[in-house]
DNA sequence: CGTTCTTACCTAGAGAGCCTAGGTTAGACC
DNA sequence: GGTCTAACCTAGGCTCTCTAGGTAAGAACG
């Protein structure tokens, strides 16, 4: 009987490794359309993906104080629609230019990725940017 | 070339977040095809992307020993096209059935981060105003 | 034949990010 | 009153990629 003890290896601390970069421009995309307080924005995200993808608190708040000082997004204390104390962050005009800044980024990156990691559909143009070469 | 001037500025750390845990796939896949040594895979994942994904030596180097420790792939000393020595790098079966895995979950989370990034087929509120407080 | 360029590999340290795992406050329900 | 849950907060850890150095050897040139 293979006892299980203790195993050397620790609790998985990146379980969500894609997650890494891409945070920032899911938050305010979850603001673009209105205001909304922290734990409504992770509600928000995992319903919308059918709950691929998750945010622990401890990313989000931390997150969220991130774009706070960068001066993407304001907070301001409020009421949650069950009448609890909230804080409702929204985008700023630099948060909304970012926004759109880490959607295209988006789009290059996952593009360029797909390209190499799915099988063909490849077949496609250099009509991206044709200042190479 | 000339050489620029030094530069004042700090350099950035972190300039290619999103490639956090994608590298792992990329490396993998750079493989399945046959062997290749850490120069090819960087020349071929730059080449093949258009140069949107640039692996730089000191993220390469380490992540194919991580790999190899976690056996996904196998390393063999030859001798490059141009007659150098080189370490050549080979999917194991582990490796393959990883690659599989990888693939997947990129395309379940690419997929889900373009669902919510990108005003895909969802066009639920054309433009919401008003902020509640 | 020595210098230089390029290929190709290696490594230490830093910075940033997400997670685990705690904790706090305050409405709602029994 | 006690428990549940919403909602926020924080410290520490782990892993990752990058910067910035360095080594070694084949090729080209004068």
């Amino acid at each position: 009987m293979a006892k299980p003890t203790k195993s050397t290896k620790k609790s998985p601390p990146e379980k969500n490794a894609l997650l890494h970069g891409t945070l920032d421009a899911l938050i305010l995309k979850g603001l673009s359309r209105g205001a909304r307080h922290g734990y409504g924005i992770a509600r928000w995200l995992e319903e919308r993906t059918d709950e691929v993808l998750k945010v622990e608190e401890g990313s989000l708040y931390p997150a969220l104080y991130r774009l706070e000082k960068r001066g993407w997004i304001e907070a301001e204390w409020g009421r949650s629609e069950l009448g609890r104390r909230a804080k409702f962050y929204r985008l700023t005009a630099v948060g909304e230019a970012r926004l759109a800044a880490e959607v295209e980024q988006w789009e290059r990156f996952s593009a360029a990725v797909s390209r190499v990691l799915l099988p063909e559909a490849a077949a496609l143009e250099p009509s991206l940017s044709g200042a190479s070469s």
